[in-house]
DNA sequence: GCCGTTTTCGGCCCGACTGTTTTCAGTCG
């Protein structure tokens, strides 16, 4: 997929067109990067179907641009750009603090054209002595120098939202504070996470800008002011912290989820009805008598929207729907009733099935499904028939020891290079549900790929389809395939995508999630847990579900126990 | 360069913090 190359391209362009102080254009070329950066589907594939204009943010110019891109693999408009201004700009805007303006400068009186570059002439006091730069500023550039080559990735979900929530119970602690509360790509439940973001309301704003720049684990402070302070953590993640009125935490917490299209999308709406919307609230234009910011619903209601819930809130067709007051109601956290894919000590899980079992009736459930690995995974430990027979006794007598929740015997069965499941049908049928998943062979090419996953699918005995593209964030891309076919065959079989909810995985992810749904699948969501604490897992799965725009009644283990002998093959 | 239930021309989100400035531009959220 070309989509992230064209992006940063018009990056590109628009940080050079900001240099020569350009108006307007650079937002539109921003928009149209982000557009395509939050894109699932391939843009050759809507060149190809003439729909690019469809894109927002992107019309005649921009769409020209992108074919010129992936006929010839150049955009001559950034090669004229470039011979004005050389050098190595998209490495050099990567330094915290340095923008196009100054980069600008940079290059216009000493010639700096790279990070190394930029390094030495900040070691020699070259940058000082340019007006309009400084000591301070040559020392920020040296330590913007240094995280950049820190090369930080952005963080998993997993990692991010404990590590908000410790960050926020820390400043609740505190008796003058009001609210704390998590904001930006954690409350929206994105995958990544640049930055930890976090609101608070008091009356009493500068102590806790104090309390929060000196706490211990503080590395730097970027910024500290009355309503907003900024930090680096020693464990190298940045903290943003915002303050506000009680009376404002409505608008504050709007504004500060975002994303950031999303709020400009709203503060246009207000326009339009002669108001201004802001982190301090939504004001009449005239005589700016303020008429909601208490609460989120207010903001929404008097914008004429239905509340949007945080997940939803990308800029995807959020906000017309909300217009016409057709969001769905999608799932809620409280609404799974059981948890169907994790390991034991029988493959390469380090709990028994009774412990899991245990573990999984404290929480609510009124059933799991126990989910070893088949005899081709060796190293995890994977389960020969014979063993798997033991392994089914093994969780029937669980069963009876537990009392109180349902436990399926199931297992995750590999679909071979072939196309062949790791069992034979005589063995699938004792299983009560069962799960398949590529875990070998992800190098093969797209159309083999494809063929080889549909015809694992349509074995007789599947139920679900177990992290359907494979990828580990960060760590592992998806394996190519066909995905519309593969979700087509899924449908037809009466196949159920899951939507894993391990953190280094979360797939389906949420772009496809909603895709699958308009290609008329439905989901499981499971923690695919190698451990009693795997288990807790669940909320992220949930949350890209949510993000996927599924409703409850998309997701197969919502349904009670009762409910759920029909959708799955084994057990009707 | 994009876009349209007040517009196909004339708007384009709004605000905080910093350093180097005598009043604000640049950068970031
Ligand atoms: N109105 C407005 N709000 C913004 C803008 N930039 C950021 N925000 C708001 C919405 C963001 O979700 C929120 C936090 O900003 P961040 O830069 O941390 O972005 P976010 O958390 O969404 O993504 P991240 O994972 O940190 O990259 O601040 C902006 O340019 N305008
Ligand atoms: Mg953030
Ligand atoms: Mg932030
Ligand atoms: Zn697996």
């Amino acid at each position: 997929m070309k989509n992230a190359e064209i992006a940063k391209i018009f990056y590109e362009i628009a940080d050079l067109l900001e240099m020569q102080a350009v108006q307007f254009k650079p937002q539109a070329y921003r928009k149209a990067a982000r557009t395509l950066e939050g894109m699932s589907e391939d843009i050759e594939k809507v060149s190809g179907e003439g729909r690019l204009t469809e894109l927002a943010g992107v019309g005649e110019a921009l769409a020209g641009k992108i074919q010129e891109y992936l006929k010839t693999g150049k955009v001559k408009h950034l090669d004229e750009l470039k011979k004005k201004i050389p050098g190595n700009l998209d490495e050099l805007l990567k330094v915290q603090g340095l923008g196009p303006k100054r980069a600008l400068v940079l290059y216009d009186k000493i010639k700096i054209e790279s990070i190394d570059d930029l390094e030495k002439a900040a070691r020699q006091g070259r940058i000082r002595r340019i007006e309009g730069f400084g000591e301070k500023t040559e020392q920020d550039i040296l330590k913007g120098i240094e995280m950049y080559r820190l090369g930080t990735k952005r963080m998993l979900l997993g990692v991010a939202l404990p590590l908000a929530r410790e960050i926020v119970e820390k400043l609740k602690s505190l008796k003058e504070v009001k609210r704390a509360e998590i904001g930006g790509s954690i409350r929206r439940r994105a995958e990544t996470i640049g930055d930890i973001d976090i609101l608070v309301t008091t009356s009493n704003p500068s102590k806790i800008s104090k309390f929060f720049v000196s706490m211990p684990e503080v590395e730097r402070v970027f910024a500290e002011g009355d309503t907003k302070s900024s930090i680096l953590l020693r464990n190298g993640k940045q903290v943003d912290l915002r303050v506000l009125k009680e009376d404002e935490f409505g608008s504050a917490l709007q504004y500060f989820t975002g994303n950031k299209d999303h709020n400009i999308k709203l503060r246009n709406i207000a326009i339009k009805k002669g108001l201004k919307l802001s982190e301090y609230g939504l004001f009449r234009k005239a005589g700016s008598k303020r008429i909601a910011g208490r609460s989120e619903e207010e903001v929404y209601k008097k914008l004429g929207l239905q509340y949007i819930e945080p997940e939803l809130r990308e800029d995807q067709g959020e906000i017309d729907l909300a217009l016409k007051n057709k969001i769905p109601k999608i799932i809620g956290y409280g609404d799974i009733k059981g948890d169907l894919q994790m390991h034991t000590k029988n493959s390469d899980g380090v709990n028994t099935v009774k412990e899991m079992a245990v573990a999984a009736k404290s929480m609510g459930y009124e059933y799991i499904s126990m989910t070893d690995h088949s005899q081709s995974e060796k190293i995890a430990n994977g389960m020969e028939p014979e063993r798997l027979l033991k392994y089914i006794q093994g969780i029937r007598k669980a069963e009876k020891e537990v009392k109180g929740i349902r436990i399926f015997a199931s297992a995750e069965v590999d679909i071979k290079s072939d196309g062949s499941l790791d069992y034979s049908d005589d063995i699938l049928k004792k299983l009560d549900i069962v799960t398949v998943s590529i875990h070998s062979g992800f190098k093969m090419e797209k159309e083999k790929m494809t063929q080889r996953i549909c015809s694992g699918l349509q074995n007789k005995h599947v139920d679900i389809f177990n992290h359907p593209t494979g990828r580990y964030i960060n760590r592992r891309e998806p394996y190519e395939m066909d995905f519309e076919k593969v979700v087509q065959t899924a449908v037809k079989n009466k196949v159920h995508l899951e939507i894993n909810s391990s953190p280094e995985r979360l797939d389906l992810k949420d772009s496809l999630i909603r895709k699958a749904k308009e290609l008329g699948a439905d989901f499981t969501i499971s923690t695919d847990a190698h451990s009693v604490d795997g288990l807790k897992a669940m909320e992220y799965g949930i949350a890209m579900a949510r993000r996927g725009w599924l409703t409850k009644k998309d997701v197969i283990n919502t349904r009670s126990l009762k409910e759920l002998p029909k959708y799955f093959k084994n057990l009707k």
